[in-house]
DNA sequence: TTCATTGCAAAAGTTTTGCACGTGC
DNA sequence: GCACGTGCAAAACTTTTGCAATGAA
C-alpha cells in the first residue's frame, strides 16, 4: 500500500493525513510483527527524527479508534498493534514473547441477547514450536 | 467453600495457607465480580487492616500460578482475577466496564502444530444489554 | 528452626495529560 | 484561517523489587 492509497484510506475514515500517521500505519501494514509502541517509535523515528513518542501513542490510538488497527492486549505489560483487522486469533509464546497469528472459525456467543459485540479477541498462550523443541 | 477446605486446597497445590492468601481466595471465590487488585485489597483490608497491597499482588500472582485463579487481562490498564477456572469467555462493557461471563465452544486453532497451548482466553467487548438499552 | 511470606518504601515501566506551537485541508 | 495534530515535560498509574521482620509447618 503506497502513500497515496494510505492518504485516501485516512480520508475515508475522516482522519487527517499527517506524515506521522502515515509513517506509523505504513510500518504496521508492512511489518506484521505485532509491535509495541516502543518498537513502532524506534522504527519510524529512524527516518523521521523529529517524531515524538507521544505522537506515536496518539497515532496508534486514533488509527485503532477508526478501525484501521487492532490493539493486541495479550501481554499485560504493553499494548501491541496489528494492521490485520480480519478475525483471527493471537498466540503469545511465554518464553520468547513472540506473537503468532492463527486462524479459527468465528461463531456466536451464547446468552448475549441484547449485547452489542464490537470486538472479539481470542488470545492463546504457551510455547511456540521453536521454544518447545529446544525444551530448555 | 469454608476456611478448612481452602487450607486443604492450598496444601494440595503446595501453597502455604497464610491468612492473607485465604482471605484473598475466599473473597474471589465468593464474589464472582472479576475484581482488580485495588478492589480485592479494599475488601480484604476491611477485616484485616494490617494487610498490605504488595501482599495482595503476591497472593493473586501465586494463586494464579497455581491455577486457582485466572488473570483476566481484558482491560489493558489493570489485571482482573476470576476464581472460575473453567473455560468460558469474558465480555467487557465499554461503557460501564462491567465484566460478564459467557459460555462458548472452544475455538479450534489451526496451524498450531508443535505449539503447546497452556491457556486460552476469549475476550469480547462492546455494550452490555443495560448500557445498550439506555443508548446514551 | 527454617525458609517462604509479609509489609514498607522506593523504583520501574507504560500510558496519559497540559499546553504552546505547528500544520493539513 | 481554523481546528486538529504534534511535541515536550511532567504526572498518573499499575506493578515490581529490595530487604528486614514475621510466621506457617
Amino acid at each position: 500500500m503506497n502513500t497515496r492509497e494510505i492518504v485516501m484510506l485516512f480520508r475515508q475514515k475522516g482522519l487527517k493525513a499527517t506524515p506521522q500517521r502515515i509513517a506509523v500505519y505504513k510500518f504496521l501494514n508492512e511489518n506484521r510483527i505485532h509491535p509495541d509502541v516502543e518498537t513502532v517509535y524506534n522504527q519510524v523515528v529512524k527516518d523521521n527524527p523529529s517524531f515524538s513518542k507521544t505522537t506515536v501513542y496518539n497515532c496508534l490510538k486514533d488509527l485503532s479508534a477508526s478501525g484501521l488497527l487492532i490493539p493486541v492486549m495479550i501481554d499485560n505489560d504493553k499494548i501491541r498493534y496489528d494492521a490485520d483487522t480480519s478475525f483471527h486469533g493471537h498466540f503469545i509464546c511465554e518464553k520468547c514473547k513472540k506473537i503468532f497469528d492463527f486462524y479459527c472459525a468465528d461463531y456466536e456467543a451464547k446468552g448475549m441477547d441484547g449485547f452489542v459485540i464490537n470486538q472479539k479477541d481470542v488470545y492463546y498462550s504457551g510455547l511456540c514450536d521453536c521454544c518447545n523443541t529446544k525444551n530448555n
